[in-house]
RNA sequence: UCCUCGGUAGCUCAAUGGUAGAGCAUUCGGCUGUUAACCGAAGGGUUGCAGGUUCGAGUCCUGCCCGAGGAGCCA
């Protein structure tokens, strides 16, 4: 069937709509609501690209077409074809004079779509996870942490950077033993990687700057707003670069970050309802910097607890986020609260020469890294110190025992950096599909 | 693993220990400019599961299951 000349009509998306104003267009997609009033039907059409309220009005139409659009169902799928017109009263400005509509598949009414325009309770958005992205809100923040994801890649290789990707299954641990994810290989055990950075370590030493997107797993049985057991981490490794300059890449990264969804995604921010005044002073360099020092100074003011030495706790970073309004770099750590691979500052060597990013508004860690150890024997001396299985870090000291070098480099959470951007309560909806303690499914 | 809160119609939620209710969704009817439309009517229930207390339990007690938020740990 040709439906209504559909070969003579432009198809287009709906993002594209004001471009056609007094045209005659085809546009197929999904029915997102349907209201009426007596003899004027008012369907709105959702195709992925945006939303556009059609028309229908009996006088102008064959009975079959209006009985069609009456009877369909929220989230049925279907092509609509009609004349383009702009009008105020339409959200978005544009309606389509609808001529025709061609259903694909009615939803039955006894079983009607899940997801109503009304509000619902997050363990039943969960659980409809898969249909629950089609709406607005979960677009926008699909639409937000790809730009983040492309910007991030140009960010990188705009400066020379080489993506090499690092494995999944990993033979040992790279930080923690106990929050592994352990899997049968075929007569051997494996284990999901927790991170990237060993190998980024070894591929900073083939291409000198080098970065890694990936999946990465932690089995912690966290249940909080900020964490995943499956999650998405961005992590560069830079030959030759000391805490200093991977401190300056962090910060040029995030404030180019910020940029590109401020410029780019203006629309989504907007459905989100995201208070961008909060955003945009974070594109301007340099971010505050203070020491491990000056902060657990700052959170004895404040009323905590912590004692020097002791590692932030979650109430601790949200005190430290709050404080400033831009993100903020903690740097120098006490070693013992660190990964084995972290240098000791030589001027103080209970410091680590690490750094932390907490981003405002009480979102917290965001970026974790700093410079490794480049000598063999030290890293020896901290495997050992760990209860670190040896056999398996061997390829690691390789990178020590052939061309040792210094070499900086951090991990950024995807998750809760879109979380930040986009100003969620829960790192949950800002992956497509997440697992969780409790979730597995969808 | 621990602490706190919760589980009632498809969904969101009410219900002093005394007949299980509303809004939305669904079905039917009304309305030619609706904006999560509105107005009228109907159908829809093993109150998470198993015991117990009581004349009587959605409500009180015990155990279990499931979920949410937080702690520890982390990005």
């Amino acid at each position: 069937m040709t439906f209504g000349g559909k070969f003579l009509v432009p198809t287009i998306e709906i993002r594209d709509i004001a471009q056609y104003a007094g045209q005659k267009v085809l546009i197929q997609g999904w029915l997102y609501n349907l209201r009426e009033s007596g003899k004027l039907l008012f369907p709105i059409f959702r195709d992925g690209t945006g939303l556009l309220q059609g028309v229908v009005a009996k006088s102008a139409v064959s009975p079959e077409v209006f009985e069609r659009v009456k009877n369909l169902t929220q989230e049925s799928s279907l092509r609509a074809e009609g004349q383009v017109r702009e009008d105020k009263r339409a959200p978005g400005g544009f309606e389509l004079d609808v001529t025709n509509v061609e259903i694909i598949q009615c939803i039955p009414p006894e079983q009607p779509y899940p997801i109503s325009l009304k509000e619902h309770g997050i363990e039943f958005l969960m659980d409809h996870r898969h249909l629950w992205l089609r709406s607005s809100r979960q677009r926008a923040i699909l639409g937000v942490r790809h730009e983040v994801i492309k910007a991030a890649r140009d960010f990188f290789d705009d400066r020379g950077f080489t993506l090499v990707d690092t494995p999944i299954f990993t033979p040992a641990a790279c930080e923690g033993t106990t929050t592994l994810f352990e899997v049968n290989y075929f007569d051997d055990k494996a284990y999901l990687t927790q991170s990237g950075q060993l190998y980024n370590e070894a591929a900073a030493a083939a291409v000198g700057k080098t970065y890694c997107f990936g999946p990465v797993f932690r089995a912690e049985k966290s249940k909080t707003r900020r964490h995943l057991t499956e999650f998405w981490m961005l992590e560069p490794e830079v030959a030759f670069a000391g805490l200093d300059e991977i401190c300056a890449l962090a910060e040029q990264l995030v404030a180019s970050l910020i940029e590109r969804v401020l410029e780019n995604r203006q629309t989504e921010l907007k459905t989100l309802e995201r208070d961008i005044t909060k955003l945009e002073p974070c594109r301007e360099l340099p971010f505050p910097r203070i020491t491990y020092d000056e902060a657990v100074k700052i959170l004895q003011s404040h009323g905590s607890e912590i004692q020097w030495g002791g590692d932030f706790g979650g109430t601790d970073e949200t005190i430290l986020s709050q404080h400033f309004q831009k993100p903020v770099l903690i740097t120098r750590y006490p070693t013992q609260v660190k990964a084995f691979y972290m240098a000791p500052d030589p001027e103080r060597p209970e410091l680590a020469l690490c750094i932390d990013m907490l981003a405002p508004e009480g979102y917290g860690e965001i970026i974790g890294g700093g410079e490794r150890i480049a000598g063999y024997d030290l890293l020896v001396k901290r495997l050992e110190e760990h209860a670190l299985p040896r056999e398996a870090f061997e390829w690691y000291l390789d990178l020590r025992r052939y061309g040792a070098f210094p070499h900086s480099g951090f991990g950024m959470g995807i998750e809760r950096f879109v979380g930040w951007i986009c100003g969620l309560e829960h790192v949950r909806e800002t992956i497509p599909f997440p697992r969780m303690l409790y979730r597995l499914t969808p």
